[in-house]
DNA sequence: ATGAAAGCGCTAACAT
DNA sequence: ATGTTAGCGCTTTCAT
């Protein structure tokens, strides 16, 4: 910056006068200094504009998922994106791969690098150590999954309501031998899910024909599901509780002596769809949506205590719930 | 951190050391002030940091990419986020969501916070204009994409080739009747498909059936296909250039006359698996891997001239392309 | 409408 | 093993 005032022969401040478009400056002095900047390529350094400036926001807000790679929450993210770029604020990304080691390297790295807010979809289990970075000043809002003693708004979907919606739905088509096939419940939506499952059935003086948390993914959810329509008596309809082991259900039912068995999943996705899954759905967008929404409430100022948002589930029947079986016919090996 | 050297008694410059742990420190000193800081709650201000460190890397690089949201980047994302964290850096990941605008404001933010690298998706026509923020030192590498005019080393798959081989496989099962089904080849990679498209079958004697570039998503896919298995003569086999619209081709030829219409696609999907869908496949994983290492390979001081990496694709039969059909059948509505 | 001086929070260089 | 001084690149404050 000192280059181009040197070469426009204006002080450094006239420079940052004319990078940040202050006003009350003669157009001769502008248009001498614009040509500096392009001819000797000058970027301000912006590490060295938030450190000085300290009242106004630095513009940019940093959100941290536990998986980019999973639709729903590339989808969270572009809702927050929006509401953020509306609002003229860069959003950042970066995803902890569901360790919480990551997840605390990559929040100090966000806070130190004086982000004005942040929107958290945690893997971790305890939040106490953050309580610092709230000190300093960066706002946070955590999303899909609650914070542990930490006092910071958040938005959620009704899992276990949801659950119970499944379950419900099921309990009105006639079936009374419902399996639930999941993953472990370490984590909180997952436990979420799985209490609803249960108390619904409760509601209705029924036990779980049968639960199966050892599902990680669709490949041991298809050898779970096997295993399940191979007992007698089988259950007539399986609950899932995520969109990932929907492949691996979806084809165990498809080649099992039984492909009329129900099937209703939690989350909704492109291969549901096609498949005609019925499905409990969040709004993954509507929750990025609300968080950004509370974040940016606290930006302008709002210092009432933290709020927690419950979204509601939506029930949709595509067939696999209603007697009509899955699309999918067994490939030829 | 002023306030920590003196609750410790110690200079500031000691607080430093023992934050960033310099080995040479008395037990003593070292956890008293560890001590304050806790008390305190003092975060160091990466701002200040990165603003007087400049011999080494600020320890974060950045990754751009077009659409988010799209499971091709957010694998390439999660690759690169791999080879990132293996050598301690911090990735952030930013959206541009296909427009030009936004990317440009998009890659100011990130050259302007001084990140050490980017990783850069376009969806820009011209590059001229990042030359200055070359000069400033942020590395940059493209994927997916070339950079246009402008000394950067890019990471691309092989489009057109890859298009050749879909037809040439469609070729071998006896197709004459070829049609292409994309949308509009405004994208670089779209044009490089049709255009190899069109050589393969030229390079056999033949004309495409038909060409659609039409088809901006899902549905326009359904309605292009559908009207063009309506015409006499109908294609017998049918190429499309996008994962997005593999859905409403494949519903498109299952409600047609001729459900067994031979389909081959452009990129892996879990939809094209679970279908049948016979792809000629990109590794994005490959992509952002390759992209991370030329990356980082620049931040270990490598200056040779700019590097042009072609990826090669895959050919994967599963039954859509060699006259099994595709899994889908019609719902009821 | 423009400039000079001070300082944001931290670390490099050079002490001791 | 610890402290002192200077200054990173910019903006604030106060001049003029």
């Amino acid at each position: 910056m000192r280059d181009v005032a040197t070469a426009a022969s204006v002080s450094v401040k006239t420079v940052s006068r004319v990078v940040h478009n202050y006003p009350f400056i003669s157009d001769d002095v502008r248009s001498r200094v614009q040509a500096e900047i392009r001819r000797l390529g000058f970027r301000p350094n912006g590490n060295a504009v938030n450190l000085r400036r300290t009242d106004r926001p630095a513009g940019g807000i940093g959100v941290l998922v536990a998986d980019l790679a999973d639709p729903f929450y590339s989808g969270m993210v572009s809702a927050i994106e929006q509401v953020s770029t509306a609002r003229s604020f860069t959003t950042l990304v970066a995803s902890s791969d569901e360790d919480p080691d990551r997840e605390r390297a990559l929040l100090t790295t966000l806070v130190e690098r004086r982000l004005d807010g942040l929107i958290v979809v945690s893997a971790d289990r305890r939040h106490d150590h953050l309580r610092p970075d709230l000190d300093v000043g960066t706002r946070m809002v955590f999303a899909d999954r609650p914070p542990n003693r930490l006092p910071v708004d958040c938005v959620l979907a009704a899992h276990a309501d949801g659950a119970a919606q499944a379950v419900d739905h099921l309990l009105r088509q006639g079936h009374r031998a419902i399996a639930y096939v999941g993953h472990s419940p370490a984590i909180h939506t997952a436990r979420q899910r799985l209490s609803g499952f249960r108390t619904a059935l409760a509601a209705a003086g029924l036990e779980p024909h049968s639960v199966r948390t050892d599902a990680t993914d669709a490949d041991a959810a298809l050898t779970a599901t096997a295993e399940l329509l191979a007992l007698n008596p089988a259950p007539t309809a399986v609950f899932t509780d995520n969109p990932r082991l929907v492949s691996g259900v979806a084809q165990a039912i498809a080649e099992s002596p039984t492909p009329n068995t129900a099937l209703v999943a939690f989350d909704d996705s492109d291969l549901a769809r096609v498949l005609g899954v019925t499905v409990v759905a969040q709004d993954p967008r509507e929750l990025g949506r609300r968080a950004a929404e509370l974040l940016f409430a606290r930006l302008d100022g709002d210092h009432s205590r933290p709020r927690r948002i419950i979204l509601p589930t939506t029930l949709l029947p595509r067939g696999s719930g209603e007697g009509l079986g899955v699309a999918l016919r067994p490939r030829p090996r």
